[in-house]
DNA sequence: TGTACATCAGTGAACGCGCGTTCACTGATGTAC
DNA sequence: TGTACATCAGTGAACGCGCGTTCACTGATGTAC
């Protein structure tokens, strides 16, 4: 046998879990200002005080929310950046990864949604961090792609930016299309798509100006 | 003398002001749905069952706020629209407005940055409906534009949207830079000038393809 | 393997507090004559 | 203009309630020998 961790380490991570899933459940309606200790506890089966042995309050919490959010994010800009083909192979593929997205952590997105602009200045602060680093990684994509030559480091950001910020309205309309109308899906979808081949014409011409 | 609405009628819809402003000057620091009855009639030096002679409940002055907020913006929208002159020029002039509004209301600003995901249903909806209406305005705008000749009206709206969504996230970014800090709102807008440029080229090109 | 002690995740009771909402009221404003 | 009554925005007290946090505790798990 290879080496486990202690049984009450484990068991203590159960609770940990157990606790960011009942505020991650509960976020899907409410923000986190407003979502109290008692709550997640009475959600997750614990009793109020035994929050303390996890989080020192509830902006913690959240922040352990963001990290775990955006873990997930990076596996997506990931697996988008890594995409080989085509532009228009791409544009497909960039927005069917956002869509499965959503669907699979629609939790998550909607968490990093609402609290990107929310009341917790901790939580607000960590996920526009990352997003910023989701943009560098983008920019540094970019620039070694064919089309981007010549293009300096200024316009390579300003465009990682363009990006970045498509992708997070991308994930938000679908997010709002309601789940029982697929046809509401297909439509955010083809927006998204069609908003992406402009941009790429965009970037073709951006040096015949 | 022309007819004046009379002294109690004017005195309560003072009130009503202090309360919304008070309520706005809260929201800066947390979201609608922890803002309490008795915290915000205590800053607008009320008694709080004053609160309930002038709204129901505190999704019901979230609304009021969005109206408001969006009234506002509904007038910067306008004044993009009417601009006359060649693409840079409009480019430039849009991102000033968007600046210059952003300064002048930042609590109304922030206030829909935070609600658009916020936790109040009502609200949520409330702006949905609101930045809905905006696109189509924005689309019938484009409509008469020589450069969207031969356009149909998907993709006029597919337009339209990304416009008004690059509105939101240049306004929130805007919102982010430091007020210390003009040389961030600088960038800000450089970006934004330089990302619209290159949506303006992709438009002149959309129908090459 | 067994024993004696240490650790510490989770408990349950207790605290003081501010909350939302209701109620009968007050007194300035409005109206009818 | 003056008088008598109606309206209603805002008050202050009261209610029951759930909150966040603390504390000494319990008992399962871990460790040293």
């Amino acid at each position: 046998m290879s080496h486990t961790v202690g049984v009450r380490q484990a068991q203590k991570q159960q609770s940990r879990r157990a606790l960011m899933d009942a505020g991650l459940r509960l976020l899907e309606d409410q923000n986190l200002t407003s979502l109290g200790v008692r709550e997640v506890t009475r959600a997750a089966g614990m009793s109020p005080a035994g929050f303390y042995r996890h989080f020192r309050d509830m902006a913690d919490l959240g922040v352990a929310l963001v990290e775990e959010s955006l873990a997930s994010l990076h596996v997506l800009v990931r697996s988008v950046l890594e995409g080989r083909g085509g532009a228009e192979e791409l544009i497909d593929r960039t927005v069917e990864i956002i869509e499965l997205h959503v669907r699979e952590h629609p939790a998550h997105v909607r968490f990093l949604a609402r609290e990107r602009h929310g009341g917790a200045r901790q939580v607000r602060e960590a996920i526009a961090a990352e997003l910023d680093r989701f943009a560098e990684e983008v920019g540094a994509a970019l620039a070694l792609q064919s089309v981007s030559g010549g293009w300096g480091e200024v316009e390579l950001r300003m465009l990682a930016e363009l990006y970045v910020g498509h992708v997070v309205s991308t994930a938000a309309a679908f997010l709002e299309a309601p789940a029982d109308d697929p046809e509401a899906a297909r439509r955010v979808a083809a927006t998204a798509r069609m908003q992406l081949r402009l941009v790429s014409l965009g970037r073709r011409h951006w040096k015949d100006a």
